[in-house]
DNA sequence: ATGCCTTACGTTATACGTAATTATT
DNA sequence: AATAATTACGTATAACGTAAGGCAT
């Protein structure tokens, strides 16, 4: 008796007819025949009624089809176990204190390991990263300094400058740099889904107000119509300064950060992979 | 995936080694270890770690086999399922008032219908015999009297003819025939399966001290080292009179019986065989 | 050297498709 | 005539066993 056979037996009774069975299971007709007797066979029962051109499901069909339904939804809850695991297995996770260093990993994991699936996670906390990454929740973190945690592997990755984008109108576009001291005050506009950069702002200029915006495309669109400060970093994807406004360097040592990678020892070799 | 393959998983386990589970399968080491491979493939997924010159099963693996064992034990529940199907349908039930019409059916079936299990009940009700062939719990009755009962069909069958079993050493032995008049007030022996008769003794011979035996052979015994009376019948298997008793007619109309087969009629097919 | 696993190769079994046949509507 | 099922037959796939190779203990 085989999966396949029980499969057959289900597709007869939904389609009604041998004949629209087998063309479902993509089989010709008299093939579905020949393994339906088999099955009948193997069980040493009749299972149909052969009725002149027709055949109906007798009593012992039912049986085996009640049968045959609780081994196949075992069979199915198998492979959607094991889809499960191939996906968590193709599953890359990153727990970051910032988006930029996401960018690149993700740009490096799809050229190094295509077909991965990259699941980021943006956190202010970098001892949220830490935990994630030490109880295997992540497969790679990215935090602000070197970690000296026993069983973590850690490496600096990348640094980042942030810079003050402001319209054109504004008084302060003329500078050539700033500190956040200089700033502090003016009310500013700022994406949501920034990180730990989201504490650095609201501890450098404790006297603005900040316009937080979740939406993506809403935050562009009011880099341009309104007048109000903003940020953005040399790590931007786009090179680009939008229309209307100018970068202006941030003269603060806490504007300039660099980033550390870490993952757990035993993973050494997903660092190795990557750089 | 087939359930061969799981089977296969299983026994890995059980074995510890792929050689000592093939053998255990009636396969060759290698054809097991490629079937195993193939299972691997379907699942998308290692199941066991390579070891130097061993196999050990992994994590996956044991996710595996949970579910295997599951779909497998859902299979053996299906088959039993069956194997009981198959035994019922080879059972053929008798429910009879008295033993001798149960016998020659018995043979009858044997040469008919080779193979099948007869399952004989004995009782002292009609009525007990009706039910249960009414209601589908016997394939056959025996009972007294034709059947005018809806649904069931009746024929006469045989009829047997109750006879004295004496001692030569007995006073009545010399005697042509007898009533259970006669007889009655003398102790009597027994034996237990006889269905409507043992309510006849009771009811024709009522002053007589009853020795009901369970024991075939004991009673068997019993008839030839004691003096008590006994019973026969012109039907019993055993033509032959044991030794040490003579066989004395009864005159009553009472111990001559006819008996009836009765069926459901939807079960015609089965008078129709064996007669 | 021995035990266990894998790979390679030729053979066989078995399940498929095509075609012909039967039976019912 | 049309639809549905079974039987017959040739073919191709796939699983098996044998033989050879590799890698540990």
């Amino acid at each position: 008796m085989e999966l396949e056979q029980l499969r057959q037996l289900v597709a007869v009774e939904r389609e009604g007819t041998i004949t629209a069975a087998a063309a479902s299971l993509h089989l010709t007709q008299p093939s579905l025949s020949r393994s339906l007797q088999r099955l009948e066979r193997d069980l040493g029962c009749e299972l149909f009624e052969h009725e002149g051109n027709r055949v109906r499901i007798n009593d012992a069909g039912r049986l085996a089809l009640t049968h045959a339904k609780e081994i196949l939804d075992a069979e199915q809850a198998m492979r959607d176990a094991f889809a499960d695991l191939a996906r968590k297995r193709r599953t890359f996770v990153i727990r970051s204190v910032a988006p930029a260093p996401v960018w690149r990993l993700a740009a490096r994991l799809c050229e190094e390991a295509p077909g991965t699936i990259i699941e980021p996670f943006l956190t202010d906390s970098e001892s949220e990263v830490i935990d994630a990454v030490a109880h295997g929740h992540a497969d790679l973190g990215v935090v602000l300094h070197a970690l000296m945690t026993p069983g973590l592997l850690s490496r600096p990755f990348m640094t980042e400058t942030l810079q003050f984008l402001i319209p054109e109108t504004h008084p302060l576009s003329r500078r050539k740099e700033l500190s956040f001291a200089d700033a502090d005050g003016e009310p500013f506009l700022i994406y949501s889904q920034v990180g730990f950069w989201m504490n650095l702002h609201k501890r450098e200029m404790p006297h603005s107000q900040v316009l937080v915006q979740e939406d993506r495309t809403v935050f562009t669109q009011l880099l341009s119509t309104t007048d109000v400060l903003a940020f953005t970093t040399d790590a931007s994807q786009n090179g680009s300064t939008p229309p209307g406004r100018v970068r202006v360097p941030i003269t603060d040592a806490a504007a300039r950060q660099t980033f550390f990678v870490c993952c757990r020892e035993e993973n050494a070799g997903v660092l190795a992979k990557l750089f």
